[in-house]
DNA sequence: CAATAGGACGCTC
DNA sequence: GAGCGTCCTATTG
C-alpha cells in the first residue's frame, strides 16, 4: 500500500486555518506543506534529485515570509518563542531573494528554488515524523487503525485549530480514510472535511516519498528522529508520562511555548502552558478528559519513584528530573 | 484561584 | 502489580 503516487489535492488555502505556530517550525504555513499536483509528474526518482516540477505548483501558495524563513536555512531556525518566528522573518525582506513582494516567482533562480523545495519538503517530513512519534502512529495513513485515525484527526484539529470534528470519522481505518474522496470527507465534516482531506493527502504523499526514497538518505528518512535522546515510541510500547514530557522538551521549536527547560543539565523544566501540555498528553493517550489536575497527579506519583521531583527552590509548574540525561 | 499534595479507588495491560 | 486516570479534600502562595 502507498506505493502508488497519491493524487495530491490542492490545500484549500483560502479556508485553511493557520497552524499553531508553536506546533510547527517558525514561519511556516500549512499551505507550504503540500507538494506534488494532480497531474503531477513523478516525484524525484531519487531523493538526490532536486524535485523537478514536483512541488512547483504549490510554491505560488507560499507566503513570501515562508520563503524568507526557508532561505535563511533550516539548520538555524529562529527560536519560535512566545511570539513565533513569522514576524521576525517579515522584518528582514532583504533576506528574501527568491520571490519578490508580488510573489510571482518569475525571478526565481532554478538553483535557489530547488534548494527551497528540498528544504520545505524536508521540513514537512520532519513535522510528520514528529507527529507520528508523538501520537505513536505509523507514518503511512494506510497502516492506521481506527484508533490511530481518531488520534490523527484530534491532532490535526488541534494543530490547525479546526472546528470540532467530533466522531464523524469513527470506526474508519486508515485504509478507509485513504479511499475516501474529498466529497466524502465533506459529507462527514462539512466544516473542514476539505482541509482534513488535504492534510491526509500530505501524509499520503510523505509516506509515498519515504517509500521511494533511497535507503540511507537522511533528508527523506528519519532525520528528525535521529536527534532524539529518548525514543519512547519504540516497538509500540506504551509511553510513560515522563518520557512524553522529555519528548516535548526535546522539540523546543515545536513545544517551547508549552514546556521548556529551565536548566537542562539539572533536568529542571517548566510547564508554561499546563492546559496545552495536558491536552497533548490526552491526545497521546486517547484521553479527551485529560487536564492538568490529572496530569500533575501522575507527575506526583513520580516523586515516590524517584523519577521527577520538585526542585530545591519550589516554583509553580516547575519540576525536575531526578536523573537528567 | 490556580497550583500543590496526596489518599482512595478503578481500569487496562 | 505497574501505571496511570479519576475524583476527592486540604493546603499554599
Amino acid at each position: 500500500m502507498g506505493s502508488t503516487s497519491p493524487g495530491v489535492t490542492t490545500l484549500p488555502h483560502s479556508c485553511l486555518a493557520r497552524p499553531d505556530p508553536a506546533l510547527l517550525p517558525p514561519s511556516r504555513d500549512p499551505d507550504t506543506q503540500s507538494w506534488g499536483c494532480p497531474e503531477s509528474p513523478s516525484p524525484p526518482a531519487t531523493p538526490e534529485q532536486p524535485l523537478p516540477t514536483f512541488c512547483l505548483h504549490y510554491f505560488d501558495m507560499l507566503y513570501s515570509e515562508d520563503i524568507a524563513w526557508a532561505t535563511k536555512g533550516v539548520g538555524e531556525p529562529s527560536q519560535s518563542g512566545a511570539h513565533g518566528g513569522r514576524g521576525e522573518a517579515q522584518k528582514e525582506p532583504e533576506q528574501c531573494p527568491i520571490i519578490d513582494s508580488q510573489g510571482l516567482g518569475l525571478h526565481l533562480e532554478e538553483h535557489s528554488l530547488e534548494q527551497v523545495q528540498s528544504m520545505v519538503v524536508g521540513e514537512v517530513l520532519k513535522d510528520i515524523e514528529t507527529a507520528c512519534k508523538l501520537l505513536n502512529i505509523a507514518a503511512d495513513p494506510a497502516d492506521w487503525s481506527p484508533g490511530n485515525v481518531q488520534k490523527w484527526i484530534l491532532w490535526t484539529e488541534h494543530q490547525y485549530r479546526l472546528p470540532q470534528i467530533g466522531k464523524s470519522f469513527q470506526e474508519l481505518s486508515g485504509k478507509d480514510l485513504c479511499a475516501m474522496s474529498e466529497e466524502q470527507f465533506c459529507q462527514r465534516s462539512p466544516a473542514c472535511g476539505d482541509i482534513l482531506h488535504a492534510h491526509l493527502d500530505i501524509w499520503k504523499s510523505a509516506a509515498w516519498m519515504k517509500e521511494k526514497a533511497a535507503p540511507g538518505d537522511v533528508r527523506y528518512c528519519d532525520a528528525s528522529w535521529a536527534d532524539s535522546e529518548v525514543d519512547s515510541s519504540c516497538a509500540g510500547q506504551p509511553i510513560h508520562l515522563w518520557q512524553f514530557l522529555k519528548e516535548l522538551l526535546l522539540k523546543p521549536h515545536n513545544y517551547g511555548r508549552f514546556i521548556r527547560w529551565l536548566n537542562k543539565e539539572k533536568g529542571i523544566f517548566k510547564i508554561e502552558d499546563s492546559a496545552q501540555v495536558a491536552r497533548l498528553w490526552g491526545i497521546r493517550k486517547n484521553r479527551p478528559a485529560m487536564n492538568y489536575d490529572k496530569l500533575s497527579r501522575s507527575i506526583r506519583q513520580y516523586y515516590k519513584k524517584g523519577i521527577i521531583r520538585k526542585p530545591d527552590i519550589s516554583q509553580r509548574l516547575v519540576y525536575q528530573f531526578v536523573h537528567p540525561v
